[in-house]
DNA sequence: GTTCAAGGCCAG
DNA sequence: CTGGCCTTGAAC
């Protein structure tokens, strides 16, 4: 049984090319948000009114004379997206993707452990263990060091006086000021961020850019600070490049928007807040509301201010009231509720528990994760969106996408048939079948865990799940739907899942195989179990291994189809500097050339 | 007229 | 350089 702490760091977003070294640089500092309590913040109005201190007489020279030049460009400003290996296999394999897609290299690297060490600064912040802990809800940790605000929200809970509701600075911690180039921060993280931007400082770190930010550290490391700033979304595009003072800009809207879901939030949490039992003392209010489906709780050790490292316990929690499921009509309180706790299958009668089922599919059974996998996917919703007024949700897919594409990587370079394979044909199998094997584990988590078809992030955007399977395009939702209903109608259960997931990955018409008589072996084999298992434990259903495989083709057309729409938005979109793998794997089929039909 | 998120100022 | 306080001005 893996504890929580060893999930592989998908999250991290790992590439093949960063499986190939262990990174002196830990991944990702800060990417995600931070733990502080994500106490709502509708006090816009009173927060700012301590500050409103009139005094006529005092009457600044303004003597600043206006630049010219113009600030955009950040030769520093690129937030640090370093993938990071995480995968549970000693002595693995690494993949290498860097200079050409279409010529994959392969670096034999040392073990790459799923536990990975704290650095030696005791820069727990900027640490992948930060980075793991980050992922849970930030709204559900108190971080102690770090600007504590205490508030009793049910003894206190209205929001409208200045004793309400406070919210800390996503960067710092320190006590927002109000909504600054994009999302609510302190008074001083806004000076600085509009300093560095307009002045286009450049910073350095002594470090290893993994330096903790908190509200009295935050001035030792401004690379650091300002890399912060810009992981927890802080708009460059905010700071004005002719420095007019005043006015509203693009983001009054925006920031509207989020206060009215905020104050919403707060009403709804004095609605229910008695009802709820067993809650973190302070901060986690907003977040509990958002996402009230049950808990798992997973020990954090965060660095405090004072140098010691203090463990708490934290709350996961998964998105669920926003469900529109329609293969969930039991509305289960939680899709994860409904899935068995590790591997999926081993518990259903109908899968490799029983005595009937040939041992090759109880192992590729044995292989499935599926509580990672939503674990890992609401994980990423939520730390990417926690204290984000609006994301842009295509950047977003492509995040979960790249997120997901990884750990397929290591799920399949750590199973059974695939494993043994040498590591170019490895490679590009994945390169051929990532997609539709992406459909397919959609598909069956939508069927087998009551995957919902959409969920409300933290910042209260809709974000579609089901599109989300089919690459952005909803256009191909229907037949998505027409090929589910279809497997529905055979009892696709989650052995035919995984025989199925094997199929496609293991798939001996690439001509470009090294060694294809082993995939087609490795196949075969699947293959053949997976027949004697419909021909033991599904009599009742004609046909029905025969009448599986012809999905299979519609499988394929609908990841292509999606993956070539992909392909030409994520051009598009320059943004997507973060999804390394994704772009990875998009551009290798173009290099690769399409696969024949089977 | 009020609001509030921009930019500016300046003591430390 | 930092960060608290101040001024500004379009949107409401």
């Amino acid at each position: 049984m893996i504890s929580d702490m060893e999930l592989p760091l998908a999250h991290v977003q790992p590439s093949f090319s960063s499986l190939a070294v262990q990174h002196e640089q830990p991944p990702a500092p800060q990417q995600a948000p931070p733990p502080q309590p994500p106490t709502p913040q509708p006090l816009q109005d009173s927060e700012q009114q301590h500050q409103q201190q009139p005094e006529p007489e005092h009457q600044h020279h303004h003597q600043e004379h206006h630049h010219q030049d113009h600030h955009q460009d950040h030769h520093h400003a690129e937030p640090q997206q370093q993938h990071t290996a995480a995968s549970s296999a000693a002595g693995v394999q690494c993949y290498s993707m860097v200079s050409s897609p279409a010529s994959l290299t392969i670096v034999n690297a040392g073990p790459v452990y799923s536990h990975v060490q704290v650095s030696n600064n005791n820069s727990i912040l900027g640490s992948p263990l930060m980075d793991n802990a980050c992922l849970f809800s930030p709204g559900a940790t108190s971080m102690s060091g770090v600007g504590d605000h205490q508030y009793n929200l049910h003894q206190d809970p209205l929001p409208d006086t200045k004793e309400g509701i406070e919210e800390l600075c996503p960067v710092c911690g320190d006590k927002v000021s109000g909504y600054h180039y994009g999302l609510l921060t302190c008074e001083s993280c806004k000076g600085f961020f509009k300093r560095t931007v307009q002045n286009k400082k450049v910073y350095t770190c002594v470090a290893d850019k993994s330096c903790q930010i908190d509200k009295t550290q935050r001035k030792r490391c401004p690379f650091c600070r300002f890399q912060k700033c810009l992981s927890v979304g802080m708009k460059l595009e905010a700071v004005r490049q002719d420095r007019m003072r005043g006015g509203r800009n693009k983001f009054g809207p925006m920031y509207k928007r989020d206060r009215a879901r905020k104050m919403q939030q707060i009403r709804q949490r004095q609605l229910m807040g008695p009802q709820r039992v067993g809650l973190p003392p302070v901060g986690s209010e907003a977040v509990t509301i958002s996402y009230p489906s049950p808990a798992t709780s997973l020990p954090i050790t965060y660095s405090a201010g004072n140098g010691s490292n203090i463990t708490i316990k934290q709350e996961i929690q998964y998105p669920v009231l926003s469900s529109t499921s329609a293969s969930s009509p039991d509305s289960s309180p939680s899709p994860l509720l409904g899935a068995p706790a590790g591997s999926g299958a081993l518990l259903e009668p109908w899968g490799a528990g029983r005595t009937d089922v040939p041992t090759i599919i109880r192992e590729l059974v044995a292989s499935l994760d599926d509580r990672e996998w939503q674990q890992q996917l609401f994980r990423l919703l939520q730390t990417q969106t926690y204290n984000q007024c609006e994301v842009d949700l295509f950047e977003l897919l492509c995040k979960v996408l790249d997120t997901n594409l990884f750990t397929q990587v290591d799920w399949a370079r750590n199973s059974v048939f695939f494993k043994d394979l040498r590591v170019e044909d490895q490679m590009k199998l994945l390169q051929a079948t990532w997609s539709v094997i992406m459909i397919l584990d959609h598909i069956h988590q939508r069927l087998h865990n009551n995957l919902p078809d959409s969920t409300t992030l933290p910042n209260g955007q809709k974000f579609d799940l089901l599109t989300l399977s089919l690459f952005g395009m909803s256009e191909l939702v229907p037949q998505l739907n027409d090929v589910t209903a279809r497997l529905q109608e055979l009892s696709f259960d989650v052995s035919d899942y995984i025989c199925l997931k094997f199929v496609l990955l293991l798939d001996p018409n690439l001509q470009t195989l090294g060694n294809r008589r082993h995939v087609q072996q490795a196949q075969d084999q699947v293959k053949q179990a997976h027949m004697d298992y419909c021909a033991a434990v599904h009599p009742d259903i004609q046909g029905k291994y025969q009448r599986l495989m012809a999905l299979l083709p519609e499988l394929r057309d609908l990841a292509l189809r999606g993956e070539d729409y992909l392909y030409q938005k994520h051009d598009q979109n320059d943004h997507n500097r973060a999804t390394s793998l994704l772009i990875e794997m998009l551009h290798a089929r173009r290099h690769c050339g399409r696969l024949p039909a089977p």
